[in-house]
DNA sequence: GAAAAATCATTAGGTAGCTACTATTATGAA
DNA sequence: TTCATAATAGTAGCTACCTAATGATTTTTC
């Protein structure tokens, strides 16, 4: 059908498809978001913290999000001066901090939910519903591979030391 | 089989999905390379380098690489001051900066290659050929409807300015 | 009970992507 | 020929990811 389609993916091609794909994502999710001063990472903490349940610590909100400690500080940073959440000294351990949405945000987040979604769903319209279950079940295989292999390289999560 | 693993996913778990296996997919791949100083980023440019022919513009080069100009200049940067490549003053036009490889990085580089394949081929063991193929497929018909939706928006690529 | 160890959030600094802007050089039109 | 416009590389500054190290607090251990 289209000239330009190969019939198999080298490893190489499948990678490349993987983070270019990823990049394009991000850049749609980031443009509907935009109008709410909001970012595909900063969307993750709300959602988070919406469909899991509020007043968590960042520990426990950086392990649901997969991310980092200190990734997540700045995420929170950003989303405090804007109004979304707020951080509160948590009563049991005053090192604990606990997340909370600000009530007065909930309207704009169901709306900006609900755009996402239409753009969710206009970036997997390309593929068939048969498709999208095969798409989700091979990513997720491929997740668990990964889970193991980054599992096995000790603690070394990214770019190691220069010296 | 895998009592966790659910029959189908929602657009939001595959956009999940998407994003965390590039991360994981990312950490490995710069596990790999750190033995070498470079990281996945800083690996395209040296394949393409390699594959697509040398002495190309930085223009050609980031176009090449489907990444923007500044996002560019900061990878030749380091792979400049690591010894990788070298820029030249384009003979046809004093603007331009053609990119070269170091001759004697070259031995390094197909080591590099080689380790690379493993790990790649080592993560996409997670499926069998026939999914491999499925894979790749289903990547490439997101990426051409992602190509077509970021084009859409008009030259807007990423977030937008504030004020 | 006091010292040592672990834990939570943060800061510092690195790569990787982006947009907007600047300086230099080419090109083309009046 | 001159002058405006376009194009190339680079700079500044943003988000987003990471590791390593710090500071404050809690927990453990002796």
């Amino acid at each position: 059908m289209n000239i330009k389609e190969p019939a198999t993916f080298s490893d190489e091609q499948i990678s490349r498809l993987m983070f270019d794909n990823n990049r394009m994502w991000r850049t749609q999710l980031n443009f509907v978001l935009s109008e709410y001063d909001l970012t595909a990472s900063a969307w993750a903490v709300i959602r988070v913290l919406r469909d899991e349940g509020q007043g968590c610590t960042q520990k426990e909100l950086a392990s649901s999000l997969a991310i980092e400690g200190p990734t997540l500080v700045k995420l929170l940073d950003n989303l405090e001066r804007l109004g979304w959440i707020e951080r509160r000294v948590a009563p049991t351990d005053r090192r604990a901090k606990t997340i909370w949405l600000i009530e007065s945000a909930l309207p704009q987040i169901a709306e900006a939910d609900r755009k996402l979604g239409m753009t969710r769903h206009q970036i997997i319209s390309a593929l068939s519903e048969d498709e999208q279950a095969e798409f989700g079940r091979l990513l997720n295989k491929v997740r668990t591979n990964l889970e193991r292999m980054n599992h096995e390289a000790s603690r070394y999560g990214g770019i190691p030391p220069r010296d």
